[in-house]
DNA sequence: CTGAAAGCGCTAACAG
DNA sequence: CTGTTAGCGCTTTCAG
C-alpha cells in the first residue's frame, strides 16, 4: 500500500495525494475529501523511511540513561518523556549501563538513526563523543554535572552546596565525627559532593579523616559494604552521609545489622529523595532533588536547540533548586516540625 | 556526505562501496581496504533512511511499559533491552502511563516508524489493536496476563496459583481473617490474583468477606489509603494480601500510623519481590516474580518471531516459575529458616 | 489547483 | 570483481 495506489484509486496524481498530507490547504475541498476518504478507508499510511529521506528528520530524540533500574534516573527520564510525548516526540531509550563503552555504542547508534536531538543523564562520554555530536549538528544537553561542563548545555543542582548543606544539617544536629560513603558513579556529581562535605568541615575547623571517606558502587549493596566497614573502625562515625539514598537504605541495612540504632547510636544522611527514603525505618532525612523537573527542563531546552529557538552555539547552563528533607534519621530533635 | 562522494574518492562506483557495506566478501581486498579507509576518514554513515527504504527493517523494537516509574515494570524491561541490545536492536520506550488511549497513540507510531516487532508490558490493548498490528505483519509478544490472550504470544506466570500459594501461607501462619488489597491495574493479572486469594479460602471452607477485598491504584499511596480503611472496619482482618509490593509498602506504612505491629497484630503479604522489599521493616513475605527473566524469554520470543525461527501462527504461551520468599512480614516462626 | 518528473541515498539485479 | 541502472516511496519544483 504506497501512495500510487491511492492516487490511482483517487484518479489523481502522487503529487496531489502528497499534497494533501502535507500542505492540505493547497487542494481543492473537493479532491482533498475525496482523497482523505481513501486514505482513511485504507488505512494507508505513509512510509516512515521515504519521509525521512525526505525531511531529514526523525521525530525521534536519543535519552541516555546510565542505569535503568535506578528510580532516580528514571524520574528524570520520565520529566524527559512528558516533554517528548507532548512534542509527538518519541524517545529511543539507551541503557548506558554504567559502561562508558556500552554508552559510546549506543551514542553512534543514535547518531546513526539520526535522531533529531540528545538528552545525556549523568553522562560519562568525553569531547571527542561531543565533538562528533557537534558535526553531525545533533543538538545535546546534560543532565547533571559533567566533566567538560563548559561549552555544553547543562541542567542540573548545585551538588557540592547541596552536599555541604546536607552535611551542616548533620553537624548542627550535634555529630562531629561525619563520614562519607559516596558513588563510584556518577563520577563528577560525586566528586563535588566529596567537596561540599569537605568545605562544611573546613568551615568548622574539624579535621577531614581519610577512613572516613569511601567510595563504593552506587547501590544498595554498595552502600551496605561500605557501612560495614565503616562501623568496624576503631573509632566509628557518629553519623554517615551517602551519596545517594540507595547507598542509604544500604547503610541503615548494615547499621541494623550490627545492632546500631538509627539515628540515637548513628545518624544517616541520604541524597536525592527517592519515593522510598519516606518508607524506610526511621524515615530518611535526605536531599530533596527535583528530578522530574530536571528531565522536564532538559527536555525543554533540548527542543528550544532542535526548532532552533535557542541559539546552540551559546552554551547555557541552568541550575535547579535542591532542599534539605528533614525527617527522622538524623535525630536533630528541634526541627522535626519541617518532618512530611 | 553520501556513497557518492565516498566513490568518486575511491575512483569506484557507488555499487562497489555499497558492496564494501553489506557484502565485503564480494569485493577485492584491495579495494576493499581502500574504500574502508575512505569511509574511515570521512566518518560517513550510510543514510538510515535510504537504507530502510530498501531493506524495510528498523533495528528497532517497541516496548510499551504501563509505568515507568514502577521498578517492576522497569525490571522486565531491562530483561528485554539486554536481549535487544546483544541483537544490536533499539529499543524505542513508549510509557503508556496506565492510559489506554496514550498506550494506542503509542502503537499508532510504533506501526509508522515500522518497528520490526513490540513488546507489550501488562497491555491494556484489545481485540482491534492486535488485529491491526497483524494485519501490518509486525510480530507482538505480550508479557503478563492479557483478556484476549488466546491467539496471541504471552510469557507470564500464574498469577491465580501464586495468590492461592500467598494466602495458603497466610492461613497456616494462623491468620483466619485475610483480606486483600489489590491494585486497578494491570487489571487482568490481579483479577487472577484475586480469583487465587478466593480459591484460597474456599479449599479452607472460610467465607468470602466483601469487605475484606479493596481495589485501589496500584502505588504505595493506593496501599496507604486501602490499608487504612481496613484498619478501621469493625471486625479488622488479621492479616492483608497485597497485589503488589508497592501496594504493601503502603499498607504497612498505614499499619504503623494506626500503632499496629507488625506481624504481630497484623500480617502482610507482598507480590513481585521488588529488591526494597527486604529492606523495610519489617522485612516483607511476598511472592518472587522473575521479572528481569520474564523480559529477557518475551524479547526472545520476540527475536524468533521477527527472524523468522517461530511460526507465528501458532500462539506460544510460556508461563515461568514463581516461588514464595518468606521474611518476617506474616510470622510462621518454623519456616524462619528460608529467610532470606 | 493539478500533473510530470527530478531527486533524496542506497541496494541489488544484471551485464560485463 | 566491478559498473550501470532501475527502483524503494515520497516530496517538491516547474509548467500548465
Amino acid at each position: 500500500m504506497n501512495i500510487r495506489h491511492i492516487a490511482k484509486e483517487a484518479g489523481v496524481s502522487v503529487a496531489t495525494v502528497s499534497r494533501v498530507l502535507n500542505h492540505p490547504e493547497h487542494v481543492a475541498p473537493k479532491t482533498r475529501e475525496k482523497i482523505e476518504k481513501i486514505i482513511e478507508e485504507a488505512e494507508y499510511t505513509p512510509n516512515w523511511f521515504a519521509r525521512g529521506l525526505n525531511f531529514n528528520k526523525t521525530g525521534t530524540i536519543g535519552l541516555m540513561i546510565p542505569h535503568i533500574l535506578n528510580s532516580v534516573h528514571m524520574e528524570i527520564a520520565k520529566g524527559v518523556e512528558d516533554v517528548a510525548h507532548r512534542k509527538e516526540y518519541i524517545a529511543l531509550m539507551c541503557n548506558a549501563e554504567r559502561d562508558a563503552a556500552k554508552e559510546r555504542r549506543y551514542l553512534e547508534q543514535l547518531i546513526k538513526r539520526r535522531v533529531d536531538g540528545i538528552v545525556l543523564i549523568c553522562s560519562s562520554l568525553g569531547e571527542k563523543d561531543f565533538k562528533m555530536l557537534e558535526e553531525q549538528n545533533i543538538p545535546v544537553v546534560l543532565i547533571g554535572d559533567h566533566k567538560d561542563g563548559l561549552g555544553l548545555h547543562v541542567v542540573s543542582i548545585d551538588c557540592r552546596q547541596a552536599a555541604e548543606k546536607a552535611v551542616s544539617h548533620l553537624l548542627e544536629a550535634g555529630h562531629e565525627r561525619i563520614a562519607m560513603i559516596y558513588g563510584f558513579e556518577p563520577e563528577v556529581e560525586n566528586g563535588h559532593k566529596v567537596e561540599g562535605y569537605k568545605t562544611a568541615l573546613e568551615k568548622r575547623n574539624l579535621p577531614f579523616r581519610e577512613e572516613y571517606l569511601r567510595t563504593v558502587e552506587n547501590s544498595i549493596e554498595g552502600g551496605y559494604l561500605g557501612a560495614k566497614k565503616l562501623a568496624e573502625l576503631e573509632e566509628p562515625p557518629q553519623a554517615i552521609f551517602a551519596s545517594s539514598d540507595y547507598i542509604a537504605f544500604g547503610v541503615m541495612d548494615a547499621l541494623k545489622d550490627k545492632n546500631l540504632k538509627i539515628p540515637e547510636d548513628i545518624a544517616v544522611m541520604g541524597f536525592d529523595n527517592v519515593r522510598m527514603s519516606n518508607l524506610v525505618e526511621p524515615k530518611l532525612t535526605t536531599i530533596e532533588v527535583p528530578l522530574h523537573k530536571l528531565g522536564v527542563y532538559g527536555a525543554r531546552l533540548l527542543f528550544d536547540l532542535i526548532e532552533g529557538e535557542e541559539d546552540g552555539k551559546e552554551a547555557k547552563t541552568i541550575l535547579l533548586q535542591h532542599k534539605i528533607k528533614i525527617r527522622k534519621s538524623c535525630g536533630h530533635k528541634e526541627r522535626i516540625g519541617e518532618m512530611f
